[in-house]
DNA sequence: AAGTCACA
DNA sequence: CGGC
């Protein structure tokens, strides 16, 4: 891992680990992301109904994926929607990270894996399609830095915005697991990790109790 | 509304 | 805001 240092709670259940992967751990991952992606391509998820493309490109591992289209909505599913191949697992550091610090006795089911070129982006929303709420998620930044802003359980709550850099760990839990949520913009040529530039951000969750 | 946009 |  890295530096077990710093660790902010802005209110409680949300944790905010900056700096928690070093350098090392991060090209390891992303090492480990190109092998899943290489397995699970990225895909264009599109909203429910109207069937208009979101701006990130996405794909998943572990024994459920997060999966949105046009008919179904948002649920996870065993599969990859294009390929129909099983997801690829979670790789074993994700899952030691969760287990050393999720504070959860099951492994997380889903590990998705959100590409955000420069100039994507990801509306407020709630993580909500899990049956399993007293999990919480866990958030990983990998890549140029983001405007990441969280509220409350009310879209129409207060939010903050916080840039979230490479390496940085978040954690929705407890009293903050469900509270709204989004990417306002990446910053590019902010990091050096990711060679032809944008974001990954990984989130682990547990989908079933 | 896991969407976009205008405006202070 | 307004189309679903």
């Amino acid at each position: 891992m890295a530096s077990a240092g710093k660790e902010l709670s802005l209110s409680p259940g949300l944790l905010y680990r900056p700096g928690l992967l070093d350098r090392a751990a991060q090209e390891n991952l992303v090492e480990q992301i190109r092998a899943i992606v290489e397995r699970a391509p990225l895909y264009v998820p599109v909203m429910p109904g109207s069937g208009r493309p979101m701006s990130v490109r996405m794909t998943n591992c572990g024994p459920l994926g997060w999966v949105t289209d046009k008919e179904r909505g948002y649920r996870y599913q065993p599969t990859h929607p294009v390929t129909r191949e099983p997801w690829p697992p979670i790789p074993a550091v994700l899952l030691d990270l969760w287990r050393e610090i999720a504070g959860y006795g099951k492994d997380p089911e889903a590990c998705l894996v959100n590409f955000y070129a420069d100039e994507a982006k990801m509306g407020l929303h709630q993580d909500r399609d899990e049956t399993d709420f007293s999990a919480p998620v866990l958030s990983i930044s990998l890549g140029n830095t983001c405007l990441f802003r969280i509220g409350g359980l009310l879209r129409t709550d207060r939010t903050r915005s916080l840039k979230l850099e490479s390496g940085d760990v978040f954690i929705l839990g407890g009293e903050g697991r469900l509270c709204f949520h989004g990417v306002d913009r990446i910053y590019p040529g902010t990091s050096t990790l990711l060679k032809a530039g944008g974001r990954i951000n990984l989130t682990l969750r547990r989908v079933n109790p």
